[in-house]
RNA sequence: CGGGGCGUAGCUCAGCCUGGUAGAGUACUGCGUUCGGGACGCAGGUGUCGGAGGUUCAAAUCCUCUCGCCCCGACCA
């Protein structure tokens, strides 16, 4: 591609709405234009990296043995108030209706529409197993979304379904499909991790989340270098201490802690360590008022909880005076009989500080049996680093991850509720057994920039850069050897296959250096009068610090060299 | 949805408090100088001041309503 045949919209400045650094980055090297609230025009250049990632996740698709459909965004209301989904969704939902005022929804995801097909079309055990997928534009009206291409409201997901006439041949395919994807965002040029998850309200018994690895992600992935162990913090199992409770050895003291509600105000006013005391937090579940116990220095897991009491919501202030006769802040689990549920680690503590249920006043000295009944016990809490690995080897680290990719098993949850049932080889009706495996396409760009940019820009992983190599020539519209050079060079690139940009603009050679690294492209190749006499180009990797030169002849092969083994 | 903030040139922003004929930088067009890391000079074009209503002799500026956007939180994956 010329650049003078094609759109070049670099930004000096970042436009205000920018927060995050990817944004930032998409909208300065004109990769994206903001259109309304999380809705985005792909500019050619952007255009060019969500393809290369789109071609990388069909290949693997396609070798992995799934066929590529595509089903509609829009669709009827019927499929999802059968599947329970159109109540069930909520607002992110976006609906409309037509001309004759029938109902219709933008799809955010398509598992109505794929279970309907295939009880139409997978009558017997005999088309079994079937795995179908799609590359398609995605609808969901989220409340805030934010960080550009990166939470926004539509966006390219790769969704899958696969159709089995057994749970063993389900699990099989999750197993293919967990190898697959650890090919596809290898060949895409990322660190990632794939972490066991949460499967959350879509249920069954499996699911792996995939994450591009970036200190700015959203999500906590917990891991254990020495077994590899890793998941997502949300769902990683705080184990029980080693060591059992000591007996008690201090005596139970009220102390004045006069405005001091938190835990690390008031271990620094006793100066004591913050791992000495416990934090209240007060629920409510099925309407009963549960108080729940948090070391000072962890934080309460809200999955987990939800796991160990049911439903629940945190108690209003009001409901807290009410069942302990004093405001958040000075609560604890001593003196008032209410349910009291237990973090592992809170339940091998002596001697510990809490909340005096008295404004302004803590205890030290508390202990379970002898000042406060013993407590339910349940794993509440967030993993930290230096934690203990749930499998029993080593130690948890703790990283930041963008999840990028996510590997359901449905079971029979739509084909139960849709009634999409095939004959088995004793002729007899079975739903279908389900798996679901979803790539967010565009936030992937947004991710491999988080993980890779500089003070310069963008550092494209090859395989997905908008151009492979960028042909500098130092005044092409000035010097006719530079021009032909420029031009041969150009050429004999595209011959070799090599996705080539001859930045051809008639700008000053900084512009030009500027905008190519901006843009992030991995391979430079600069050529100039200079060099020409030598018979010398000059070559410049994206992460080099200097560039080296290489005769003219040479050019071709290296890069091919380079492009092959990154 | 709750809290906070912002809407003025394509972009970044000043002007608003204290009402009086719309500004800077950048980008863009032309000419000249320059030409290996976002050059410089001169000249030029650029606006429903988000929208509607009100107060006023006079509104970007004050008041009311409204729309859009951003950030934090909650929600979701």
């Amino acid at each position: 591609m010329r650049a003078s045949h094609f759109l070049v919209t670099t930004l000096k400045e970042v436009p205000a709405e920018a927060e995050v650094i990817s944004h930032r980055l998409m909208l300065r090297a004109g990769l994206i234009r903001r259109l309304a609230a999380g809705v985005y025009t792909w500019l050619p250049a952007g255009l060019r990296v969500q393809r290369k990632v789109e071609q990388i996740v069909r290949e693997e698709m396609n070798r992995a043995g799934a066929v590529e459909l595509v089903m509609p965004v829009v669709q009827p209301a019927e499929l999802w108030q059968e599947s329970g989904r159109w109540n069930a969704y909520g607002p992110e939902l976006l609906r409309f209706k037509d001309r004759h005022e029938r109902d219709f929804v933008i799809q955010p995801t398509s598992e109505e529409v794929i279970t309907d097909l295939a009880r139409g079309e997978l009558k017997s055990y005999r088309k079994l197993p079937v795995h179908l997928y799609q590359i398609q534009t995605k609808f969901r009206d989220e409340r805030r979304p934010r960080f550009g291409i990166m939470r926004g409201r539509e966006f390219v997901m790769k969704d899958g379904y696969s159709f089995h006439a057994s749970y063993e041949d389900l699990q099989r395919e999750y197993r293919n499909m967990h190898d697959t994807y650890t090919r596809i965002f290898t060949r895409l040029g990322l660190r990632f991790r794939a972490v066991a998850a949460d499967p959350g309200a879509i249920g069954g018994t499996g699911s792996h989340e995939f994450h591009v690895l970036a200190d700015s992600g959203e999500d906590a992935i917990a891991w254990s270098p020495e077994s590899q162990y890793a998941a997502n913090v949300e769902l990683a199992e705080a184990l029980a201490p080693q060591e059992e409770r000591k007996a008690p050895s201090e005596e139970l003291r009220k102390v004045a802690t006069p405005g001091k509600k938190t835990c690390e105000e008031v271990a620094a006013l006793l100066k004591l360590p913050l791992q000495r005391t416990v934090k209240s937090v007060a629920v409510v579940h099925d309407g009963r008022f549960v108080l729940l116990l948090i070391r000072g220095d962890h934080t309460l897991n809200e999955i987990k909880t939800q796991k160990a009491v049911g439903a629940f919501r945190f108690a209003s202030e009001k409901e807290i005076e009410a069942a302990l006769g004093c405001k958040p802040g000075s609560i604890g689990p001593v003196g008032k009989a209410v349910q009291v549920v237990a973090d592992r680690s809170v339940a091998a503590m002596s001697d510990f500080v809490c909340g005096a249920n008295e404004e302004g006043f803590h205890l030290t000295g508390a202990n379970f049996g002898r000042d406060a009944p013993e407590p339910e016990v349940a794993d509440l809490r967030n993993v930290v680093a230096g934690d203990p690995s749930p499998d029993g080897k080593g130690r948890l680290e703790i990283l930041r991850g963008i999840e990028v990719g996510h590997i359901f098993q449905l079971r029979t949850k739509y084909s139960a509720a849709m009634k999409a049932v095939f004959l088995n080889e004793a002729g007899e009706l079975k739903p279908f057994e389900m798996g679901c495996y979803g790539i967010g396409v565009t936030r992937i760009v947004a991710a491999a920039i988080e993980q890779n940019h500089d003070e310069r820009g963008i550092v494209f992983p090859a395989p997905i850069a908008p151009f492979e190599v960028s042909v500098v020539p130092i005044g092409y519209h000035k010097a006719a050897p530079v021009r032909e050079a420029a031009d041969r060079l150009y050429a004999e690139l595209r011959a070799a296959g090599i996705d080539a940009f001859l930045d051809d603009r008639d700008e000053r050679p900084g512009v030009l250096f500027a905008d190519n690294d901006l843009m992030g492209i991995p391979h430079r190749v600069v050529l100039s009068e200079r060099g020409l006499g030598a018979g010398t180009a000059e070559y410049k990797g994206r992460r080099d610090d200097k560039p080296q030169d290489v005769p003219l002849a040479e050019v071709p092969g290296r890069l091919k060299d380079k492009l092959a083994a990154p």
